[in-house]
DNA sequence: GATATTTATAAGGTTTGCCTTATAATACCT
DNA sequence: AGGTATTATAAGGCAAACCTTATAAATATC
C-alpha cells in the first residue's frame, strides 16, 4: 500500500470522484472538460486506467470508479482538503488561492504525511471551502444541501460550500463575499436564465445561474 | 517572476548546486551519478539547460549554473530545508525520513508558499541536518566545518551538518547517532580507507570512509 | 608520444500524455 | 424510423526525458 500513482492518472481520479455523486456514472466528455483535455485523449486515458482497474467504463454511457480507484481518489482528496486548511489556517494564504496550491501539493503527498498533517491540524472535517475531508478510510460524510440555482426568491440561507472548486471561480466568489458561513438572502432571479439577485451582509450581489450550481446552501429561513 | 520550471529541470538545478563548492565546475558523469541517468542522458539535458541559460558547460571540463540558475537553485533548496524542518517540528516526521518527503514537496512549492512557510516557522536557519537555508535573495552562509574524514585519531567534533544527502544516508546515520549537535570522537582509523572508528555518547560506532565525506564536523577537542 | 580513460556526439528506440482529423458506432429525439 | 448529436476508434504526430550501442574527440597517465 504505497503511494501515489503519477500526477495525471491522479487527477483523473481525483476529478472522476468531484464530478460523481453517489459514484454515479461520468461522461467522458465531461471529465475532458474539466481536465480541460481533448474527449480523444480522455478516452484514451480512461483506457489505461481500466486496464489498471481502476475505473469502469461503459462505453457510450461513462466512467465510473472501482472500489480501488475511488479509495485512491478519496486519499488525494483529503490530502487536498487537509492541505488547504494548513495553508489557510497556518501559513494566511487567502481563502482563494489555498485551492490551487493544494492542488500541486495533494500529488507529493503519501499517506503518512497525510495523517501526520491531519494529526497537526486536530483532524478537522472541512476544508476551507465547506467540503468535508474524506476520512482515514475514504469515508466521507455530505451535510444535506442544495445549490442555489434551484432555490426560489424570498429565500434566506446559509452558504455551506463551494463544489466543484476552481481557481477562477473562488477568486470571483470571494470577492462577492460567497463564503461558507455567510448568509445569503434570495433576492430576485432574472428571467430567462438570469443572474440571481442576493443580498450578502446587507450588500446586493449579481450570480450567475453557472456559478449558482456551485453554491450550496440551507435554507434557513423564508419572507413569507 | 513565476514559479517552477519542470520537476526534471529542478532536480538537475538544485543537484548541481549541491553538488558544487563555490560555483565551481561539477563534471557530467558526477551529476549523471547522483540523478541516477545515464551520462548520455544527462549530457542532452544539460544541453537543454544551456539553452535556457540555466547554466553553461564547458565541454570536457564540466557544467556549472548561471546567475539565473543559480537563483532558482537556491529557491529551491530554500523550500526544501524549510519543508524539513516543517515536517520534523510540527508533523513528527522522523529525522531520516524528511528528507525523502521534501524532495517532492520542494517542487510543488512556489515563491509566496517558501516565504508562508519561513514566516510561519520563524524563519529558521537550517534544516535538522543542518545545512543553512538559503535566504529569499538566495543568499547562503556556510559554517567552516571539515569533513570527518580528513581528520585524525584523538580528536573530539562536533557534529555540525550532513552534506550531500540521501534517503539511505540518512537513515544508516539516524541508527547510529550521528546527527547534529552530537559530540564525536575519533578513536581510530583503519588502515587501507578502512572504517573510521568513533564514539558519540558513549557508544563505538564504525564509519566508512565514504559515509565521512558527508559528515561534516568542527574539531572542539583533542586527546593530547 | 602512445595508450587508456573520460567525455561528447550520433543514431535509433521507448513511454506517457497529449494533439488533430476522419470515420464508425450508438443514443437521443421527434 | 430517420436524422442529429454524442461517443468511440483509428491513424498519424509531437515533446520531454529517458534508454542503449557505437564512434569520435579530448584529456590524463605512464
Amino acid at each position: 500500500m504505497h503511494e501515489s500513482f503519477n500526477e495525471s492518472t491522479e487527477m483523473y481520479l481525483k476529478t472522476i470522484r468531484e464530478l460523481s455523486i453517489d459514484n454515479d456514472l461520468i461522461a467522458i466528455s465531461a471529465l475532458a472538460r474539466r481536465l480541460e483535455v481533448s474527449t480523444v485523449s480522455a478516452t484514451e486515458m480512461v483506457h489505461r486506467l481500466e486496464e489498471h482497474k481502476l475505473v469502469e467504463h461503459t462505453p457510450y454511457k461513462g466512467v465510473q470508479l472501482t472500489g480501488i480507484g475511488c479509495q485512491h481518489a478519496a486519499e488525494i482528496i483529503r490530502s487536498h482538503r487537509l492541505w488547504e486548511r494548513f495553508l489557510a489556517d497556518h501559513l494566511n494564504i487567502p481563502w482563494a488561492r489555498v485551492h490551487e496550491v493544494a492542488c500541486r501539493l495533494e500529488h507529493a503527498t503519501d499517506t503518512k504525511l497525510t495523517e501526520a498533517l491531519d494529526a497537526f491540524l486536530g483532524h478537522p472535517t472541512r476544508c476551507p471551502h465547506g467540503n468535508p475531508i474524506p476520512q482515514a478510510g475514504g469515508v466521507l460524510k455530505t451535510a444535506v444541501t442544495t445549490t442555489l440555482n434551484t432555490l426560489k426568491p424570498g429565500l434566506t440561507c446559509e452558504i455551506i460550500r463551494i463544489h466543484p472548486e476552481s481557481a477562477l471561480l473562488l477568486e470571483y466568489l470571494a470577492s462577492h463575499d460567497v463564503k461558507p458561513g455567510n448568509q445569503l438572502h434570495i433576492d430576485e432571479i432574472a428571467p430567462f436564465n438570469g443572474p440571481i439577485m442576493v443580498t450578502i451582509g446587507e450588500k446586493p450581489h449579481a450570480l450567475g445561474q453557472e456559478i449558482a450550481t456551485h453554491i450550496f446552501v440551507t435554507v434557513i429561513g423564508s419572507d413569507a
